[in-house]
DNA sequence: TAGCTCGTTGGACAA
DNA sequence: TTTGTCCAACGAGCT
């Protein structure tokens, strides 16, 4: 007799360095490739727009791929427990496996379906894929979880190697007889509007495409990232942030190739780089220890801050959600994040920056709106990095830390070419006076709006509310 | 345990 | 134009 397994691809949309498919294959004949769309289980946080484009190509290219080889992927939706019965039922699998995801819901959810899936006599086995290191691993003397990044990286750096490569299977045997299956389209992933069209023209999503990408950031890129990551103009950072969320890429494959492309220690890019994967299990740990942070500031006493009102942000909201604050880096930033579902690492600072303290917007509002336009929403990510600005997070900017975003314009973007890039209106402005926010006389002239706020003034209300919290 | 040092990504201002 | 200093103070992490 043959045994089956199936394996549940959920945030792991790859074949090559799969553990729980290697783990499936290794103990069984068959394989079912499973994906399952649960809305319920991920609450409020339900994927955003930009995200479900993404994924609607990347389960494409991963059924495509399965085909390939012999397989299919086998697409349903409903409750992630009721429809791992209702295959396993169909296809006689006796087994279920899966790399394990780290947000606290469904770290709750996958727990509850382990025990129920047992309880049905079936094998049920899980591994870690999409960390280097599992969130209860990187923990301090004490036990306890970091919250500042400088000694958990240190931690991370001591007991880093190279983590060994699993190779990509040619062929996968099906079961004797496939389950019922959805087309991908069903899922209604696409948005209805034509919003994302220009995506496909900077993104490809999938295995294939992550592979390319990191690839070429390797071979091309990542000896100069750590001088020029910082410029939104030029192509120095990795774009593998979607890839990554995805796991189509895994951070293990990211941290071999880097090794391999010539002894870690040597390269200050790849160890700037690997930084940055430092920065994003950070950000998982953190989530995983507070589940709260979604929500929630680390930080309790920002629960006080005097953030304005909604009904009084509200158009404010829409102009820096539209590009059209008046603010040329700040206005570049969201058109990008519009047009490409993506926006350069050091803008987003700026963007964040600019909501949370010249406009003293809610952090979460900011996060929301990143959170339905990113191709690389990242729960613990986003997060981390939207507390981190408005200062509220783990190892936060000071307070009186204000990014003036057209001094980050001069010092980042010197020639203007990445704002005269995303805000035409201003293309004839010679080089970095881009910058500058115009009048009330050349906005009319040039059709690009005056700026809703006075960055000094609002500066200064920022640095007396935060005066307030602490008083 | 007590005490010391340090903290991803900055800006304003004075000299 | 560039460089140095201050902005405030707290708690995490380490010795």
């Amino acid at each position: 007799m043959t045994a089956t397994a199936i394996v549940w691809f959920r945030r792991d949309l790859r074949l090559a360095d799969n553990p729980a498919l290697d783990a499936a294959r290794r103990k069984h004949d068959c394989v079912v490739p499973v994906y399952i769309d649960d809305p319920e289980a991920e609450g409020d946080w339900a994927r955003g727009g930009a995200s479900r484009w993404w994924l609607h190509h990347s389960l494409l290219e991963l059924d495509r791929r399965l085909r390939d080889r012999g397989s299919r992927l086998i697409v349903a939706r409903g409750d992630s427990l009721e429809v791992l019965r209702r295959v396993s039922r169909a296809s006689g699998a006796r087994a279920v496996f899966w790399n394990r995801v780290y947000e606290p819901r469904l770290v709750e959810r996958d727990r509850s379906i382990k025990r129920s899936l047992r309880d049905d006599g079936l094998e049920v086995e899980s591994s870690q894929a999409g960390l280097l290191f599992e969130p209860w691993q990187l923990l301090k003397d004490d036990g306890s979880p970091y919250r500042v990044f400088t000694p958990f990286w240190k931690q991370m750096q001591q007991r880093w190697t190279p983590p060994a490569a699993s190779p990509e299977p040619r062929r996968l045997a099906a079961p004797k007889r496939w389950p019922a299956s959805l087309e991908i389209d069903e899922l209604h992933y696409l948005p209805r509007l034509d919003w994302a069209d220009g995506f496909s023209d900077c993104w490809a999503p999938g295995e294939a495409g992550g592979r390319r990408q990191l690839q070429s950031f390797v071979n091309e890129t990542v000896g100069t990232y750590d001088s020029r990551r910082d410029f939104p103009g030029t192509a120095g950072t990795s774009r593998l942030s979607a890839h990554l969320h995805f796991g189509e890429v895994s951070p293990a494959q990211v941290a071999r190739s880097l090794d391999e492309a010539g002894e870690l220690p040597a390269g200050k890019g790849r160890w700037s780089f690997l930084r940055e994967i430092a920065w994003r299990e950070f950000s998982a740990h953190l989530l995983f220890h507070y589940p709260h942070l979604s929500d929630a500031p680390l930080n309790p006493s920002f629960n006080e801050f005097p953030w304005r009102r909604p009904r009084d942000y509200a158009d404010d909201l829409r102009a820096w959600q539209t590009g059209r604050t008046g603010i040329p880096l700040v206005d570049a930033g969201m058109r990008e994040l519009w047009a490409t579902g993506w926006m350069h690492n050091r803008v987003r600072m700026v963007v964040a920056s600019f909501l949370t303290k010249n406009l003293l917007i809610p952090w979460q509002e900011g996060a929301r709106w990143f959170w339905d336009t990113l191709v690389d929403a990242d729960l613990a990510n986003n997060t981390q990095g939207w507390q981190w600005t408005a200062g509220c997070g783990a190892d936060a900017a000071p307070y009186f830390r204000v990014f003036n975003p057209v001094l980050q314009g001069e010092k980042f973007d010197p020639d203007g070419d990445y704002v005269r890039r995303w805000c035409p209106e201003l293309a004839a402005r010679k080089g970095r006076r881009i910058h500058q926010p115009l009048d009330e006389h050349q906005s009319k002239r040039v059709g690009y709006p005056a700026p809703r706020v006075d960055l000094k003034v609002s500066r200064q209300r920022a640095l007396d509310a935060w005066q307030r919290l602490r008083s």
